[in-house]
RNA sequence: GGCCCCAUCGUCUAAAGGUUAGGACACAUCUCUUUCAAGGAUGCGAUAGGGGUUCAAUUCCCCUUGGGGCCGCCA
């Protein structure tokens, strides 16, 4: 895989035009796993090149996804490399010296042909079935008709003589060879009117002097690779290896856009997921050993990663899976971490508005860690023990409080409570005399621990009945158990 | 319209000519259990269709069908 004793060299090359797309982080991971598994080097270069729709908001929400997903480049923004600028729009002088080489060597020419007129004869081509290519009418234009082009004012962009005939070939990593015929492509724009470059040149050239030795990429840039590699011949440039991985889709089969959902990394941030188990996902989606192995140490992603691993066909994002992936992480984070990230929900959701010592809300979140699939299931997951006033669920009311022996089992459990130690008010001796007091009343233990339950956290449902109240505490029991008493009389 | 890519359970995938076609998510049932989860067990469920090649095709070849991509002074 590694060529000779050549070191790799990857990169993400994102253009900061919106939001960081899963799909697009997907190949940085890619790129990122296969350069820490070779012991190879990330660039990070931003094709910045579009100047209507680069913005710096999203400059920054694609540094941000790649720090959160913990994909740190080597080279790039904020911390430079050797083989810079890497930002494209601080590189313009470079693609304008290799456009003039081209122009100079006749590989290349000036076309004065408008936007306008190029839409019109492309959609006259569509219409007539034809493929949309430039004609190519620029190539052969005399002097005195350029001279009388930029009289009139005419811009000009510069293309590039594609062959006419002969084959390109491909050798992806992952797909094998692929052949194009050179006839079907055009003369493709290289700069703009503006001297700015177009894609598959400012790609070419920076991949090339970054020294790039592998390209992989999402599987729409199949068809822009002849155009590349033709280019790279015309510079005498010396080939990179590609790798065309799949892409990811909606599951309507097309696509992945956000009718499907989240689309933007931020927003899987925002909505509880951990960083390590989108990580883990994305890699599974187009990417497995031989044994599916599911879950992922980022050491061990590293070790097993490689393209022969890689599958050709597109893979359906399936965000229940996720969910479960994420749920499995959570349950294996350290509690510290786990308080940590709950906060911001908690503080969201109003529910630390008075203060509450570090341990406690330990404590709290500790019980309910097995069942949360997302962070943001936090507040309605404790609510109730950071509640002044508990809200009782109306089908838990009628499930179990309604039942005669209700009203005998809290009176009674009241009492034997208050008459309980502070300190004897742990999960074991709760468990205790709960079971006892049944036992006593001829009663079966669920029909004891039940109207507890709901009687001190309003639900059906939660944590283990004896560590919750022990972690509730003595007072807020008695105090719950009262009001339920009180009521009760009126159920 | 031209060119290119892809095709195994609903979804992610394994099986690099010979397997009762395996695993994971989801779903269902059972189990554990004070509840809900988690866990354990079991079940449901696939090689798109048609031709070849071969003693033998999920696997190799061709066609069809379906899906996707590119054909921009976007990347």
């Amino acid at each position: 895989m590694v060529r000779n004793n050549m070191t790799v060299r990857v990169r993400f090359a994102p253009s900061p035009t919106g939001f960081l797309h899963i799909g697009s982080v997907r190949t940085a991971l890619y790129n990122w796993l296969f350069a820490r598994h070779n012991k190879g080097r990330f660039i990070l270069r931003i094709e910045d090149t579009d100047e209507v729709r680069s913005t710096d908001e999203s400059l920054n929400a694609i540094l941000e996804g790649m720090r959160w997903l913990g994909l740190e480049w080597d080279e790039g923004p904020e911390i430079g490399g050797d083989y810079g600028p890497y930002f494209q729009m601080q590189r313009l002088d470079i693609y304008t010296k290799y456009a003039e080489q081209l122009i100079k060597e006749d590989k290349a020419y000036c076309c004065y042909c408008t936007p306008e007129e190029l839409a019109t004869r492309r959609e006259e081509a569509v219409k007539q079935k034809r493929p949309p290519k430039y004609d190519g009418r620029c190539r052969k234009l005399t002097e005195d008709k350029k001279k009388e082009y930029e009289k009139q004012g005419r811009k000009h962009v510069v293309r590039f003589k594609m062959p006419a005939s002969g084959k390109t070939k491909i050798n992806d990593l992952v797909r094998g060879a692929i052949e194009f015929d050179n006839a079907v492509l055009d003369d493709f724009v290289l700069l703009k009117s503006n001297g700015t470059p177009i894609y598959n040149f400012a790609n070419v050239i920076d991949d090339s002097l970054m020294q790039i030795s592998h390209i992989i990429r999402g599987d729409d840039h199949i068809s822009n690779t002849p155009r590349q590699i033709v280019l790279y011949e015309a510079l005498g440039f010396k080939l990179p290896e590609f790798a065309h991985v799949p892409m990811i889709h909606g599951a309507d089969g097309g696509r992945l856009s956000k009718r499907h959902g989240a689309t933007a990394v931020s927003q899987y941030h925002e909505e509880g997921y951990l960083p390590e188990s989108l990580r883990n996902y994305l890699a599974l989606l187009g990417w497995s050993t031989s044994d599916s192995q599911q879950i992922f140490s980022l050491e061990e992603m590293i070790e097993k990663f490689s393209l022969d691993g890689c599958g050709k066909s597109a893979a359906v994002f399936d965000a229940q899976k996720l969910v479960w992936m994420n749920g499995e992480y959570i349950r294996k984070i350290d509690i510290d971490r786990l308080v940590e990230l709950s906060v911001p929900y908690l503080e969201k959701a109003g529910l630390l508005k008075r203060p509450i010592r570090y341990e406690s809300l330990k404590k709290i979140i500790a019980l309910e860690q097995e069942k949360m699939k997302l962070i943001s299931d936090v507040p309605k997951l404790v609510d109730f023990f950071l509640l002044d006033d508990v809200e009782f669920d109306e089908k838990a009311v009628n499930k179990v409080l309604k039942k005669d022996h209700v009203l005998n089992v809290l009176e009674v459990m009241k009492e034997r409570l208050t008459d309980l130690n502070d300190k004897d008010f742990k999960a074991e001796q709760l468990e205790k005399l709960t079971r006892d007091t049944a036992e006593e009343l001829n009663l079966k233990a669920g029909q004891v621990f039940h109207p507890i339950r709901v009687s001190v956290s309003g639900r059906t449902t939660g944590p283990g009945l004896f560590e919750m109240m022990e972690v509730l505490g003595k007072e807020k029991v008695l105090v719950r158990i009262e009001r339920t008493l009180r009521e009760k009389v009126n159920l």
